[in-house]
DNA sequence: ATATTATAATAGTATTACTATCATTTTTTT
DNA sequence: AAAAAAATGATAGTAATACTATTATAATAT
């Protein structure tokens, strides 16, 4: 049996469903190609439509512009990070182990997830590596907040933040905490890549060192209750 | 007697040393003020020559871009930031406690220092919070990195990190934990701000958690030699 | 068969991100 | 004090960006 995953999409992302035409998908497809080659501040809808073989306006009439399409496409990641950390994490045991796996999913590589056909996980890992943090980067942060734009970053650290508090219910910060996980997962495998002395890639052998790092980090800081 | 602060900023950022004339000064200066009023993204070399009565065309033989621009003052901060905690944990006793000092700078809010007469720190300290990140998140950040544009901020990140080595000089991930304790103490502000519950902001009484959250983690983690 | 909806084709606008030229002012050197 | 050099101001121009608008055509639903 072949399962599809699919994701809900808060509607103040789009003017029109993108998942529900072929030309929408396409948008998100191709979007994440394009972006993931040139870049979000060289990406235009311009360059976009011409790939696609459809027009400027073609698109506008899905988005209204460029920085939706990228909170889209972010938003559609964390969704499905989410949705791996809450299906994987069910056969854990203790809470333990379930934290583990969360951070284990956040800092390890990804590769593509086959029940989603027209979305590529492992360029979305790298555009959310280097460009998802400018989708909140912005003057709108509070409008787009308050449109629920950021809700799945949020639930997801709301998760992370619950699978905290149930390896100690009394640790102060479990929502700081998370966001620590989430944001750092990301941002060193970043730095490992481009700006490698930012980490300690040089100094220790192993290369999966950034999941090492923070569950080392994160179990010293929480000291779960057995 | 009156003391004046001078960096010395690497060449490459810029095309004539805004720092050795009177427009120089002003472009810093006013670029400061005008991107943290409107934003980087909707900040252009325009706007800025109309603001301090100069033309487009007489920024541009200061700058070759804003994104130039931007990592100048974003490189100024963080040299700024180094020189701080260099000054303020000279006369810490232990280890110990110069890392607490710079992570006490690092977290808490800035401001203006009136040693710099024409730069204003506190606005620095809220464009570093919430456009620093794109100093680096572009796709020139190897060009950028083999140019040196991004020492000020590597020297903070070795400086923290041998903090940390002096306070267990066997813990394994010095630079990761440094990188994390830089970007945490400033995009925890951010979310604060912003996206409070990214943080703790409502669960904790106290005003300054972030700075608590990062110290209780750091020690925890490094578990120092006594 | 008709109405509805989506898409394609085309055009147009204000703004951005520059580059180029030349005159004028200011500073430095002689 | 005069001449040379350097910095600034004024103006113009270009390709690309970030849109909006209009009309024709194709696909789909009733």
């Amino acid at each position: 049996m072949e399962l599809r995953l699919k994701i809900e999409m808060n509607e103040n992302l789009f003017l029109r469903n993108p998942e529900e035409t072929d030309l929408g998908r396409k948008i998100i497809q191709n979007g994440i190609k394009l972006i993931h080659q040139i870049g979000f501040e060289s990406f235009t809808f311009k360059k976009l439509a011409k790939l696609i073989g459809t027009t400027e306006a073609g698109i506008y009439r899905y988005f209204e512009n460029k920085q939706l399409l990228l909170i889209y496409i972010v938003d559609w990641y964390w969704s499905w990070q989410q949705f791996r950390i809450t299906y994987y994490s069910n056969n854990c045991k203790t809470s333990r182990e379930k934290l583990l796996k969360a951070i284990d999913i956040l800092s390890e590589p990804v590769v593509d997830d086959v029940s989603t056909p027209y979305i590529n996980e492992y360029l979305l890992y790298e555009i959310v590596m280097s460009e998802g943090a400018k989708a909140y980067l912005t003057r709108n942060v509070i409008k787009y907040n308050e449109a629920k734009l950021f809700k799945p970053y949020k639930d997801l650290c709301l998760t992370i933040s619950n699978l905290i508090t149930n390896c100690n219910s009394q640790y102060q910060y479990p929502r700081s905490l998370a966001t620590n996980i989430i944001e750092m997962s990301h941002s060193l495998n970043f730095y490992k890549k481009n700006l490698p002395n930012l980490t300690d890639t040089n100094l220790v052998k192993d290369t999966d060192f950034i999941t090492r790092f923070i569950e080392e980090m994160v179990f010293a800081t929480i000291k779960p209750e057995v």
